[in-house]
DNA sequence: CAATCGGAGTCAGCTGTGGACAA
DNA sequence: CTTGTCCACAGCTGACTCCGATT
């Protein structure tokens, strides 16, 4: 679309979200730090079921079997609630998915490949009606059924379990590359010896041989490597100047890295070929989150009226829904309290339900009757008591935990220290799935040990786990950038430990991400010639795909895969149904719908006649709502052909591209001069171009209009005190008027006398307040000295000076003139004041702007992951605008790579 | 000292890849 | 043998929330 960039209406609304912003957040579970450091030391133990207990499955388990059903079984918790998950709960769910995949062959497109044209195509019928049929008795059911289904789902359970052991045992011969068991191995892998060698290096270091393990290993390693200046560093004896010298620790430790090799991994040819990403790993494991620690005696769960005792593990369920009372957004979400009060359910019947206080037994059945407001408020003193401590304590907190999370801060990635970002497992608490998630509301439950797998170098000392737990294995994968992962109960997905943003193996991806971008210039012609050809193909299959090209590489947007039925129904552009894109006539089109974390993508926008027409057929009838546009193309079909022009090319190397180069282009043409603030104003700008052309929204802050308000106020309030200003100047030399014509001494238009008139009275009231205050605070100041407080008659002498002003302000009213004020007036001086006032103004107002442009775009995204960082180097170069005020501190570890690599005559 | 604001952290959402297997 | 599909896994993306510095 030539023309397209500008005629984009860009109603963009934000239709999703709601304006719970009572930002008032009682501390989760896992705030709720205790004494303690916050972390599970190895040595203390969780509340965890015994091992025996946990994983009588576990040998099935043995590695990838079928990530989804394993979900089932070694995502099962402790032994409190074994039988639940295993007797009805619907940890099953995956298997309806699995049901799902056998009984709805995906209609294919092989057939249709080859008869093209225009031909309407034999409309896929959305397999979900059948999907849902069969599978999703475990979704839809009814609390009338739920029993049926459970019986059902029992048997299809035991079903699957006989087949998934028949497979494992196919696989368990076949592949050999697993271990059949996975009991033996994760000690059995670790030769003890290896264990012992840490030590030794320990010592080598003369520093103290604390036992506890921490970060002594890693630190340590580092040291040989760089004999001179590193010794101050980690020697750190003791642990209490530990905790404080850890900034400066910190700080010293990445100075030394710096100067000391200067590492520049990006000018390194070795770097970034291979998929073999390092070749010694060693690092501490991960921390866990404190273990629940129930609610005191007096606060409880009222059900009907009644306060009633709960098992702790069905209590710390209801905290998790009673602590997010204030989330209204989550807690006003029906599908989110009916799929909480099921799992809570379930937890209640595994645990007796609740006692009132004579001990008789209460059943907890309907959710409408159950009132969570005395946990919340609990939490909610809970939190305020915690906010109100004095500041030394809250330091001295703050500092107990960084300690004791000190050692799982970093690694040491092929000998070099590392940080490392999300160490700290995920508490458990309520799923929090966003837009319309089938499955929000769900417990998500506590992570044990035994179903963390860690990855990590062979000669490493594996990290102790938590007292009589075990991990689930031990990796020693090369190729995997992480360096722990668990598999999470509610959807089966997969999370991974990896390294912070700041790390060169992220650095080097993301570099990897833009040099990609850019090759894709190289071919970007090409690409765009044949979509276009390919518009007009006979094959319906090339047809769609060239559409689909054409819409990605000009709207951004995203690819699009197939999701399954219980996830939330957002789309991209290969999954665009019927409903999504309304045609306009001769070439217009709309698109709505809900695209990722469920944000409406809403865009009017002209279109090629070609695609326009095409868009026509993909609709055609028998189509209709819920169908796919693109019903020929997958995101894999499309991505195969990218590759071919470019390897390694997808669709999302279209975003990323698009992005970089409109700010490449915007930033190009830019001659930006004036002041700092207004250059970073340009920059915002074309960053916010960016982020609009990729659809990052954000919703506006409740006090927006009101902070826009007052600075508006606040302009105008300048602007009259320039009008006064130049009225002094008439006073001191009533000829200048003549000199700078009359114009120049008129008060602005929108600054009527009503206005002034309240303005005034604004500042005598702020100046009364402000004299007011400083009394008081005097007073109080006296008071502590323990000397005799200044009388009301002092104040009211004090304010006899607001008094003068407010005489002084009716005066000019009232004659239209305003006396010189200061010592020594001159017209000179005067100027000065007005070109200060003036520049002061134009700050505030390219202030506004910004805020006000940035009202409901969200900058950050596109320019931490979607605009080359070293468009925005050769900006501040260029510009001679210091980096800090684009990038963060942690932006500028994360691009420390795109800061020192460019000068300013680079170009995407 | 409270309110505000940007930065950092969290964790859900989504894309992409490679191997197994089916057609 | 080729091609398509599914699945597990890996890793990036992105809104939201919390927190701490600032004023």
């Amino acid at each position: 679309m030539s023309s397209s960039d500008d005629d984009q209406p860009l109603v963009r609304t934000n239709g999703v979200k709601s304006q719970d912003r009572i930002t008032k957040n009682v501390d989760r579970a896992m705030d709720k730090q205790t004494p303690s450091n916050g972390h599970i030391e190895p040595g203390v133990s969780i509340r965890m079921g015994p091992v025996e207990d946990m994983d009588v499955d576990v040998p099935l388990t043995n590695g990838n079997v079928n990530g989804k059903r394993k979900s089932r079984v070694s995502l099962t918790n402790g032994k409190s609630y074994k039988e639940a998950s295993s007797s009805e709960e619907d940890d099953d769910k995956p298997l309806s998915k699995r049901r799902r995949t056998f009984q709805k062959p995906k209609p294919s497109m092989k057939d249709s490949d080859s008869e093209l044209s225009d031909v309407p195509l034999k409309t896929r019928k959305p397999p979900k009606a059948s999907a849902a049929q069969i599978g999703e008795e475990s979704d839809s059911d009814t609390p009338l059924n739920t029993r049926l289904v459970k019986e059902k789902q029992a048997i299809e359970r035991a079903a699957e379990k006989t087949a998934k052991a028949i497979r494992n045992k196919e696989k368990a011969a076949g592949s050999s590359k697993r271990k059949p068991k996975a009991e033996s191995e994760s000690d059995e892998d670790v030769p003890l010896a290896k264990k012992k060698k840490q030590p030794v290096k320990r010592a080598t270091n003369g520093v103290k041989k604390n036992e506890s393990d921490s970060d002594i290993p890693l630190s340590t390693k580092k040291m040989p490597a760089k004999k001179p200046k590193v010794k101050s560093e980690p020697s750190t004896p003791a642990k209490n100047a530990k905790a404080k010298a850890r900034q400066e620790e910190t700080e010293q430790d990445i100075e030394a890295e710096e100067d000391e090799e200067e590492y520049r991994w990006w000018e390194d040819p070795s770097k970034g070929d291979g998929t073999k990403k390092w070749t010694t790993l060693e690092h501490n494991g991960v921390v866990f989150p404190p273990p629940y620690e129930p609610l005191p005696k007096h606060v409880k769960l009222v059900y009907d009226g009644i306060p009633v005792t709960l098992h702790p593990d069905a209590e710390e369920v209801a905290t998790f829904y009673g602590s997010m009372l204030n989330s209204t957004h989550n807690v006003e979400n029906p599908t989110f309290n009916e799929n909480f009060f099921k799992d809570f359910t379930t937890y209640l019947d595994k645990t007796g339900h609740g006692k009132d206080k004579n001990g008789n037994t209460i059943k907890i059945k309907k959710f409408e009757k159950c009132d969570f407001k005395p946990i919340f408020e609990w939490f909610d003193s809970e939190r305020a008591k915690k906010k109100a401590l004095p500041a030394a304590e809250k330091k001295a907190i703050k500092a107990a935990k960084d300690e004791a999370e000190a050692p799982y801060m970093y690694c040491m990635w092929d000998g070099r220290k590392q940080k490392v970002g999300n160490f700290r497992v995920e508490p458990p608490g309520l799923f929090r799935g966003r837009g319309e998630h089938p499955k929000t509301g769900r417990v998500k439950k506590r992570v044990m040990p035994e179903q963390i797998t860690l990855n990590i170098g062979k000669e490493a000392k594996v990290p102790e786990p938590p007292a009589g737990h075990r991990w689930k294995e031990i990796k020693h994968d090369q190729e995997g950038t992480w360096l722990a992962m668990w598999q999470e109960n509610i959807n089966g997905a997969y999370k991974y430990v990896m390294l912070a943003a700041n790390s060169d193996i992220k650095g080097q991806s993301d570099f990897k991400k833009f040099e990609k971008a850019r090759e894709l210039k190289q071919h970007i012609d090409r690409i765009r010639k044949d979509y276009r050809k390919d518009l007009k193909s006979e094959k319906m299959a090339d047809r769609q795909r060239a559409t689909a090209i054409y819409l990605i590489d000009q709207f951004a947007l995203r690819a699009g895969n197939e999701k399954g039925e219980d996830e939330a129904d957002t789309v991209g552009c290969c999954s665009l149904k019927y409903q999504h894109v309304t045609l306009k006539p001769p070439n217009y089109v709309i698109f709505d719908f809900l695209g990722k974390d469920s944000i409406r993508f809403y865009d009017e926008v002209q279109v090629d006649s070609q695609v326009f027409k095409n868009l026509k057929i993909f609709k055609k009838p028998p189509k209709t709502e819920g169908d796919d546009i693109f019903d020929r193309l997958t995101t894999s079909a499309l991505n195969k052909h990218l590759n071919s022009y470019m390897p390694g090319l997808t669709a999302k190397v279209f975003r990323t591209y698009n992005a970089s180069w409109t700010m490449a282009r915007l930033l190009k043409d830019m001659k930006s001069t004036g002041t700092i603030p207004e250059k970073v104003k340009d920059y915002n700008d074309a960053n916010r171009e960016v982020a609009i052309l990729c659809n990052h929204k954000r919703t506006v802050a409740a006090s927006h209009a009101n902070s826009i308000e007052k600075m508006q106020e606040k302009i105008n309030g300048l602007r009259y005190q320039v009008w006064r200003t130049k009225q002094m100047m008439l006073d001191v030399d009533p000829k200048i008027k003549k000199k700078k014509g009359a114009e120049y001494f008129e008060r602005p238009e929108d600054l009527d006398d009503e206005w002034v008139k309240q303005h005034q009275e604004a500042l005598v009231e702020e100046q009364r307040q402000k004299i007011t205050k400083k009394f008081e605070k005097d007073n109080e100041k006296l008071k502590i000295e323990g000397q005799k407080q200044m009388k009301e008659k002092e104040l009211k002498e004090r304010l006899e000076a607001i008094d003068e002003l407010a005489k002084k302000f009716k005066k000019e009213n009232k004659t239209g003139k305003v006396e010189a004020e200061g010592k020594g007036p001159s017209v000179e001086k005067y100027e000065a004041n007005i070109d200060k006032l003036n520049q002061r103004i134009e700050t505030m107002k390219v202030q506004m702007e910004d805020k006000e442009g940035n009202k409901e775009v969200a900058l950050g995204t596109s320019k931490i992951n979607y605009i080359d960082p070293r468009l925005t180097v050769v900006f501040s170069k260029k510009f001679n605008v210091p980096i800090e005020r684009f990038f963060s501190k942690t932006l500028r570890e994360k691009f420390d790579w795109a800061i020192k690599s460019v000068e300013e005559d680079w170009e995407f």
